[in-house]
DNA sequence: GTGGTCTAGACCACC
DNA sequence: GTGGTCTAGACCACA
């Protein structure tokens, strides 16, 4: 896997996992590779794999059975499409806005460029 | 000038041009560096600079006097902020419209956001 | 192919494309020769050729398709005709009427001529 | 003086000529340089001076005194302006109307313009 | 294979 | 000095 430069390297593993997820690469309720696993498949350290599962696993998206290993929460989908909702609400939409007034746009041109 | 590998440097180069003279940095119906000048101060190859003013004055946001080098335009913000219209309308747009319908967001939802 | 020197051979390749196209030697829809080829056939640099395709590209004669080649617009002999009209219209006619002037010969000289 | 390869060298010498009488270079009854001077003038050869001088003489824009040179004619003005009115007659004109045709514009389209 | 871009270096006409 | 053109040769993405 290739990584941009600016942003962490275990974050951007953790959003391909979530892309995953919502593909059905990895489903509900079902395991996913190991850390270790994962890192070799990816490239990355490790300790890299483990603050990517953490951070999914401090969202929800998936959780640990001691001994097993990391499965997808039943609810994962849902999860990840309210966080990239919020990301878009709260970081997309406020750049295009910022975009929009340096344009002179108004709302009313976007709404209708949506009924197309 | 550091320059995106995705992208000619050409039309980096253009588009930083615009955004001076949106800033007045370069000012209506003044003179702009020479070809040769700018290829240097951006540290790209002479023709890549000629090819970026030709752009320019092809757009009509500057224009040649024989000998004595190239002049902003006097409508040249003009031009630029409906070039800049016309590329939200139909490339910045659409892909926030698929995003949206990923997401399951109606322009409902957006509109709420725009009022904030 | 032999070039004038008062002339950029990049329009005069152009104009003899234009020509090939009205007189049907490469029609419609259908691709015209590679810039490699072109530049071959008429002895001059690609890059020259290139300039010849990005000029009559960019008055709207013909379109590129990605890895295949560039082809010959569905109107374009409309917009051939449509500039050739404009250039006799703006510098082969300001030309004559000022031989016009200079022999005393008025527009209804011209006229008896046409009718013949 | 600089000749062009497509016409006979004579021919363009004797129109040069015929553009300084009317530019009053040379004035009516007034004598021109020698064959030989002019030959020399304009680097030529000197029989092809003499072509030239028989071509202006048959045509009876300049005339010839025994031992003393050749002379403008005193209407010379006049014959050139009429050879010339007649070479637009039936050359130019003729290539005019051919282009005309080929573009689809009518002798309204020209009216129109020669009003401006 | 295609077009697209970039560099390096050259010569020209114009001012 | 300015822009404008041309050549030679290179690398890239796409199909």
């Amino acid at each position: 896997m290739e990584f941009q430069e600016k942003k962490a390297i275990y974050l951007q593993l953790a959003e391909q996992i979530c892309f995953d997820i919502l593909e059905d690469v990895h489903k509900a309720d079902e395991r996913i590779p190991s850390v270790r696993e994962m890192a070799a498949q990816m490239e990355v350290n490790a300790n890299t794999a483990v603050r990517s599962y953490e951070w999914l696993e401090q969202k929800g998206i998936i959780y640990t059975k001691r001994g097993l290993g990391f499965f997808v929460a039943t609810d994962a989908k849902d999860i990840i499409l309210k966080m990239q909702r919020e990301e878009f609400i709260n970081n997309t939409l406020p750049s295009v806005f910022k975009t929009m007034r340096a344009l002179g746009l108004s709302i009313e041109d976007v709404e209708k460029e949506w009924q197309k």
